[in-house]
DNA sequence: TTGTATGCGTTATCAC
DNA sequence: GTGATAACGCATACAA
């Protein structure tokens, strides 16, 4: 087991001094050829590469990006993080994940973990715990500490920092008025809790998508599921809730849905109670997921492109950490929607 | 903006060396209450944390798992992160991830860079390239600067390090065994070229279950789809192979499809024929996929227990860490699978 | 052209 | 009880 060398062991070796092991190992002309030649061809040989570590203390710079986010396990962050690792690894930068698993705990402390020197700057979407506790003292802290933040889907405008968002309220107003062009008239909307940044103006937009064509909303048809039906364990409850809601108006001839489970669920009860999608009631959901595509009828849906996202958070944070703070000036750049038309809409 | 605070700034204002400091804030009993006290206090308020990078030097440990995997947007992946992150986490333990994008250079150089201080060992599945070309210098390489691996699903026995696999054959036999059970006569397996070891195995299991039934497999029910075929963008192709083996084949009663996207294409392809399932044909996948669960019919699956998996990696890894390698003794672990029955089967 | 000294932040050893 | 010093691995200003 031949171990990592380093420059003293290499200066032992050939007898010379560290800092002209290191100066000719970065070609320094302050170094003869002889010498250089000399010292390069041993380095080859036992494969030297400088420690990170070491050179992160000297640098003061990690070359390290942290990541938080709420889940891994969901297509959406996944490919966030896919986009960030392509834009971090072409640029020099690894990529270090923390989980929040949606606490503000864990939140709190992955982030304390990581600000203490092991990476250069965060990208992080907000766990759902702490948009409802209100709570970004950990996010003002981290900024303060000259440490940049990109925060991307979930975000809180309050925090000054450079965000990347999909354009929620356009995004949802693009669903619903292909909807009703489509002939529908009574479209409801399955949503979350307001508290979650992106519900709010998904159904914002979903409001003024009705409004734009003159359509009186009514309360029956705007279902607000609770956080907890999300989970796996729940399904039935979820399923319930909306089974409810379309019995109980049978009006209904299109769902809106925010996110990709409520709509399959959504598309599923229909099939149980008979209605024909698209011929009676027609699906849209906001997603980038993967069982859209696959479902029987594919879903149509609100593309949010999540790799790029991903890609332009990376460049942001990057950008702000190589050009030394040109001033406080935040961006928000907001990424497009697209509407993918599937099987689910006319 | 207060940057971080540092053991020498501390030890300034207070007009004490740093040493003391430190001592103090480790509780050293060396140092008097007095001293003690006004310290901590002070680094309390000026909530001091020590630098990471600095102890990482000092102590040649990081603390930093590195995980190199082929692809994040894959739920088996993203599973078995999670289960990393969390035992990890709770060992205090933090997760850098590299994706190789199953190509072989992208794997060597993410190895490198990582393993040049940055993390303490890794947790790896092996890319698709780098399995074809058989080429596993790098792994020897690592290990031999004594950073130990710990590999998962897709391994290689050659190398001596931890292991932590599915039992693919096992699993295989399981499915076909019960579409033999189920009535099946003409069995086909939808699977991918041997280089992919997993992929092997699981044809291995499929031809050994009718070999326990006494019967005789045929070549022609047996596809082999090359990989390039996996690719988003070629899924009419795709389509079309199993298109083509279920025509040739019509009787065809089962099919045992060695991951997610090829049993629900059989299964698209298995409607379009006006084929019932699971009354003229009934699917098995083997996959821990979210696509099984919400298709329709809903697929019966072979589950590996993926966040299972990424637990037992790196409980394994931060044993092999901290136990200090009483001799070189590597471990194989297996984890069962199971077989989740759903709607694609009788 | 080469070597020495210093510092990055921390801890451990040893001296006072 | 407290502090000076060395060490982790590297880069660099400065001295020779």
């Amino acid at each position: 087991m031949k171990r990592k060398v380093t420059l003293k062991q290499i200066a032992k070796e050939l007898d010379v001094s560290i800092s002209t092991v290191s100066k000719a190992l970065r070609n320094s002309k302050e170094i003869s050829e002889d010498t250089r030649e000399k010292v390069q061809a041993f380095a080859k040989l036992y494969n030297y590469k400088p420690n990170n570590i070491a050179l992160s203390l000297k640098n003061k710079k990690t070359k390290t990006i942290g990541i938080i986010i709420p889940e891994i396990v969901h297509h959406f962050f996944s490919k966030v993080i896919r986009g960030i690792e392509l834009v971090a690894n072409k640029r020099g930068y690894n990529v270090i994940v923390g989980l929040s698993n949606e606490s503000f705990n864990k939140e709190v402390i992955n982030m304390e973990m990581l600000a203490n020197g092991s990476i250069d700057g965060f990208i992080l979407s907000i766990s759902k715990e702490t948009l409802l506790q209100q709570d970004y003292h950990h996010f003002y802290e981290t900024i303060n500490q000259g440490m940049p933040i990109v925060m991307f889907d979930r975000v809180v405008n309050d925090v000054r920092c450079d965000k990347v968002i999909v354009d929620d309220l356009k995004g949802s107003k693009k669903a619903v008025n292909k909807l009703i062009e489509n002939g529908c008239k009574n479209i409801a909307i399955i949503t979350t809790k307001d508290y979650v940044s992106v519900g709010k103006l998904r159904t914002q937009g979903y409001l003024e998508a009705l409004e734009d064509h003159k359509i009186q909303p009514k309360s029956e048809l705007i279902l607000k599921i609770v956080e907890e039906l999300d989970a796996e364990d729940h399904l039935e409850d979820l399923e319930a809730e909306i089974e409810c809601l379309i019995k109980n108006n049978p009006e209904i001839d299109g769902v809106f849905a925010v996110n990709e489970l409520y709509a399959l669920t959504a598309m599923k009860v229909a099939k149980k109670l008979k209605r024909k999608i698209p011929a009676d009631i027609q699906v849209i959901g906001f997603t980038d997921g993967v069982l859209s595509k696959h479902a029987t009828p594919s879903l149509t849906t609100v593309s949010q492109h999540a790799q790029q996202m991903g890609e332009k958070a990376a460049e942001l944070l990057i950008d702000n950490l190589e050009h030394e703070e040109e001033e406080e000036h935040y961006k928000t750049v907001v990424i497009e929607t697209e509407l993918i038309e599937r099987e689910s809409t006319k």
